[in-house]
DNA sequence: CGTTAGTTTGAGAGGACTCAAAGTCTGTGG
DNA sequence: CCACAGACTTTGAGTCCTCTCAAACTAACG
């Protein structure tokens, strides 16, 4: 099963060594959980790296007491680690199964080993990391400057399978407003 | 001068090799512009990666011919490339001095090399895109669920000197505001 | 000192928010 | 297999914030 991951990831991004490859096996840990499992908790706090072998994940964190959706990751998409490693800060984030899901996992610790061992490792993640900045992007562009209808059709179109997997009230946290006004978009089409 | 920055890059984020220094100072091209100078247009595009020595500069792009300001960068930040190299993309954005700056410059063909070259180089430029994310995830955060005071207030303690260096616009574009709601944000401190 | 770029102020329209209540769906235990 | 509880979604009414368009004011620069 993995053999065909990282097949998958190597067409995407780059194909690192067999070397680079043995050492990753030996150091990931498949799991598998129902929905609503939370992966990390505020706060209580291992940095983790995930890659979503199937399933459908969900980052969010608190504002007044308000979950602000930050992040959804399905089939193939990684799941980045959210705090800012370079200052050893704590994550404020929870992540939570939205599906039952398989994933693989890598404690932050490894990865860096992992990178400081293999420089074809460490080229594949910053390949990751570029992508992911890419998409940050994208979305600043959304909330920055889009309206709410164009907000939510382009995640459609991102996403085409979200509106069935994902409750309305994330979606719209993840777009910035209220569950009662996209559900008014929604009704408006 | 060289040898100074690239003491505080170590200093900020990892410190390289004499030999990636040496390699990285003959790539690097030490430019100086002025006021208004178009680093970067829209569309024509050898993608290159900026550090700024001194000076402000903006990057921006346009949305029904108006201009969107994305990005600042001031004494010490990079700009990083606006473009998904991964997919091979055209960059849609202008890169505009605002004060007349000094910049390092390095295109993107050298600073892959840089990378393909020396281990450490890759881990410098990974930490620095991990910064970039942490920045950008930060700025989502700010325009998906802030008010329009906070956003301002945290850009002023992130940047104090913005409000005399930058066009009240190009901030209130950054906010993702127009000029007026800003203007009348400040009158009512 | 005139021209242009940048900022402020005003009035009115429209969109998203809040609070409240009523539907609808889904999964679990009887 | 049904019924109930809890989760999720829709609808309504009223308020507030930000937008647009317009015009006046101010600062910067040659």
């Amino acid at each position: 099963m993995t053999e065909e991951i990282f097949k998958k990831i190597a067409a995407e991004y780059f194909e690192i060594s067999p070397e680079a490859i043995f050492d990753w096996s030996e150091k990931i840990k498949i799991i598998e959980y129902k929905k609503k499992y939370l992966l990390a908790k505020e706060g209580s706090y291992i940095p983790k790296f995930y890659y979503v072998i199937k399933g459908a994940v969900k980052a969010y964190y608190l504002l007044d007491d308000k979950k602000v959706t930050d992040w959804f990751a399905f089939e193939n998409d990684f799941i980045p680690s959210t705090t800012n490693l370079l200052v050893g800060q704590k994550s404020n984030h929870f992540i939570e199964l939205i599906e039952d899901s398989i994933l693989i996992e890598l404690t932050n610790n490894d990865l860096e080993e992992l990178c400081k061992k293999h420089h074809d490792f460490e080229h594949l993640y910053r390949l990751i990391l570029s992508k992911t900045i890419y998409q940050l992007r994208e979305r600043i562009a959304s909330l920055q400057f889009r309206t709410v209808k164009q907000r939510y059709d382009s995640l459609i179109k991102l996403h085409p399978t979200i509106e069935s997997r994902i409750p309305l009230g994330d979606i719209a946290s993840f777009l910035g407003i209220t569950q009662e006004t996209l559900s008014r978009i929604r009704a408006s089409k």
